[in-house]
DNA sequence: ACATCCGGGACCTCCCGTTTTT
DNA sequence: AAAAACGGGAGGTCCCGGATGT
């Protein structure tokens, strides 16, 4: 009937897919129980079912929402930069420390991509509209964009642009090892937009807001 | 206390730990059971603490054990190709659609590199080797190799296609759509050496001996 | 305040009511719940404590408004019947092909009889009553009825009569082989009317009249 | 830990079948959960999936045990009674006081009746080869026995018999008044064995054993 | 009066780690 | 040393009851 803006059933739904969006990025899909996220969205786990016909669907709705999270945050910094520049502050924002240390607010191809491919089909449809989104926006990025004769160019390398990222960014949060988790993301920052993140990571400062509580 | 003649602890050992460096590669670290590790290694889940203090250690194994065999593998196909072009079949062979379908008896970056960013620092420690001899391996098939004037740049460039080639490996089994998934791999493969997987695919067959058994 | 009209409380009361006495004798007590009736009454699950005191006093009314219609559907099938074959109506009609496969709408004795017994009091006095005003209703079939010198005898008679049909029933239900189902039924039929239900079951088809909504 | 030594897995699992053969015949299969039945056990349940593949393999493997127990039970009576006289014991048996009053150790069609016809095809496969058995030892117990020419009027009386004892138990254990519980079961035993139990209630008492106990 | 939403508890399933037995 | 058996705990699901809003 009338929506309350006071607290209604949308609000706190909203409010359980992004914690289990959070969730998923930094703990996993297995390590995202109901009772946690419940708890961490200030509810009890009794309530779960009221809002969710299964475990599954919020994963999906979750998966979603980190996905759009994800892709809305590069879009906003390709539009702070400098004209011209989009592409370079998209990798430089990508590959930085920040996004290192902190999967849970970032993309979820790097966050979630191995267990993803072990996943039931409904999220694996999600996680690949996700990489055709993503590989679009890097494509818009190079010049002639996603159109006109250089349309299939351009994605083939966006393509391998975001594999290179993604890569990278694995690589970075696995090692035990600061340097190398550096020097993996220089490399591929280097490769792909002539430029080592370290050089950048002062100029995507401000393309990124703070993290919401930890 | 008699022993059975044909299989000593040690055997027994190691067929475990192969058992699991398959089954994490497959179902991931949560997904690989002691029940079923040692049911699928022909034994009982009783047994298992006489091999390992915990599951923890077990995994340590495992994982060295499937690094290993990784490493070795793409070692082989580098020397069975023909002089000059032993980057060009380790590529093929990483973006294979075999190795895309059987992460099984493949590489481990690509297999567990989500997962093993939250494991505890013992396998964190295992991974960081596996990347950096696996960095090393790809140096070496570049001009200059992996010594000499060209080290460093060398080193940096075999990071990029090593974050590149795990990246795609990871997207192509990740999305729901085999063109997309070999089109990753194809635009991966042409920046890197400048062929497509497909044009190689046949190329690779023979580099390929090995994972029969279940 | 708006009154929906054509809604009082008491008719939303008496569709939950004949809702969840359709509920408990197709998926028995337990199978009934709160949720599940008042969604099927369209209703949301949270206004039933405006109508009940607990799920136990909804049962109990439950149970006594099946009751009511089970006993006036004998009633009625017994008063269409020819002048003289009115038990064999019934018989017929209770041990028919219909009421076996619908326990929904029949009897409660044999839809719900080995679960009413661990059923708190409530619930047995309201079975206690069906008993003996469906084994009165059998007596006044039998010659002489249920008065005068042959009351003792055809109450018993009546007695033994509705335990064999509500065995026979339950029997006929529970077995998962239609043959013997129908050997069940037949042979109590034989004992309790000198018929079998086979050769009446056409009689009884306009004997029965109801159930059409799910 | 293992509670007494000398205790192996079959013994384990026998004691868990009957106990819960018993849960079943007094709860309903619906109350007798697996931590229960465990703890009847004298387990917890923790161990009880290494018994059992579910639930519900559990429930088939407890009922048919509830029915070869009460089947015996009943064998047992009529091979103790004179001569000519076992179908009378078994009549007096089945609708004795101490069976109205103790499901647990007595006839799962009376028990579990009503609950059967809604559980999964496996238990009701079981049932019907208890309803076939049962008829059959009735059968052999009237004049002619289970052979010959009266073979099958005698298989339909026995189903008549059954249908009559089974629906008189079930309603003597329902009705909330111990003269009707009493009245319905003498008025099918005086039709079917041309006696009422209560005059053959002392008659019965030696043909039963003991509760095993509670 | 009814809808919305939530809290807590119970049940089935599964798993890890350990103890006891062979 | 391997197997068998068990204990405790946690996760997903579902449900009853009630608190709150309207």
């Amino acid at each position: 009937m009338s929506r309350t803006p006071g607290s209604t059933k949308a609000e706190t739904h909203e409010r359980i897919v992004e914690t289990a969006a959070r969730a998923i990025r930094e703990h996993g899909y297995a390590g995202a129980s109901v009772a946690d996220v419940m708890k961490q969205a200030g509810l009890t786990h009794g309530g779960f079912y009221a809002h969710f016909a299964s475990r599954e669907a919020m994963l999906e709705e979750a998966l979603e929402c980190a996905a759009a999270e994800g892709l809305s945050r590069l879009m906003a910094v390709s539009q702070l930069a400098e004209p011209g520049h989009g592409l370079e502050a998209i990798v430089a924002s990508y590959l930085s420390d920040r996004h290192v240390e902190h999967p849970e607010g970032g993309c979820t191809l790097a966050a979630l991509g191995t267990e993803t491919a072990r996943q039931a089909p409904g999220l694996r449809r999600v996680a690949t509209r996700n990489v055709t989104a993503t590989a679009r926006l890097l494509a818009e990025q190079l010049p002639g964009g996603d159109t006109g004769a250089n349309r299939a160019e351009n994605r083939d390398r966006a393509l391998a642009m975001l594999s290179g990222m993604v890569g990278a960014l694995i690589l970075a949060r696995m090692v035990d090892d600061p340097a190398l988790s550096r020097a993996v993301r220089d490399a591929v920052a280097r490769s792909v937009a002539g430029k080592a993140v370290g050089e950048a990571d002062r100029g995507e400062a401000r393309g990124r807001r703070r993290d919401r509580r930890t």
